[in-house]
DNA sequence: GATTTTTATTTCACCTTTGAAATATATCAT
DNA sequence: ATGATATATTTCAAAGGTGAAATAAAAATC
């Protein structure tokens, strides 16, 4: 039993761990960011109004990490900040035009990733897979 | 196709990160030990002669971050380092008392948290995403 | 309108990890 | 034995996280 979960918490962990690495080597290589920042300009490029608190929820973070995360992109010319005209204590998130660019780079790599994980596990396999870590998120946010 | 991918690597790194960060809570209240130390731990428990390098492997780590570690759990006293006798450059690893009693306090948590995975997605699945999450493993380190 | 409470962000101390470069000891080939 | 190569560990700078406490602006309440 106990060994069950060990197996597969740590199995989790392990693979999850792997993929990050692999994709960091290859993220700061082909564009020059990390997976977290990588996830971070994803997400602002796809929303509107992009806050800290809400690109700190989508990523399931700290607000805290997202500070140094933001310090970080906006010293990089990633992102840049504007004040929220409505919000006096909000930052709206915007991606830079090297920010786009830098995104650009990374969307072959990432094509080629998907196709590499849909051949590894079978499309069947990572539905299941994603409904599963669907649940786990859900149940791991109100425990 | 890429929002597929998106999905799969995203939720993957999210409920890894989730787990981990509930982990983290649970472990630190019940034992002074983060879920890093926790499955060090674990590791030295099980097996004999446990050198940095061989938990480094068995941990998915650097050598350098066993390192930092190592120095932590001994700090806590929750782990001693002798010269191994063959190998005048390796530790091997030693859980002390204190550390034996870390890890018995932990039994009953992660045997829950054990139960808790099995309910949520039945062994099915479980059984499924373990067989899938060592594909990914193997194929994660030689790419 | 003044007061209280909530929310967005920041700061701090600490832990975890990476990759590159250094050190020391083993091991191999000659 | 010697010299070259491989392996175990360490050190360093930098990124990525956490939780707790501070600050400032918004919103709710009285």
């Amino acid at each position: 039993m106990t060994a069950k979960k060990l197996r597969f918490y740590s199995r989790l962990q392990l693979a999850a761990h792997a993929l990050k690495k692999n994709s960091d080597r290859r993220l700061l290589e082909i564009a020059g960011v990390t997976t977290a920042q990588w996830s971070a300009l994803v997400y602002v490029a796809s929303a509107e109004a992009v806050t800290q608190t809400s690109l700190a929820k989508e990523l399931g973070l700290n607000d805290s990490a997202i500070t140094a995360m933001v310090r970080r992109l906006t010293e990089l010319n990633f992102l840049e900040r504007v004040r929220d005209k409505t919000d006096g204590r909000a930052w709206l998130l915007k991606l830079t035009d090297a920010g786009a660019q830098a995104l650009e780079k990374t969307k072959s790599s990432t094509d080629e990733n998907s196709s590499r994980v849909d051949e590894l596990l079978g499309k069947k396999t990572i539905a299941t897979m994603v409904a599963a870590l669907e649940l786990i998120i859900l149940d791991a946010e109100d425990s």
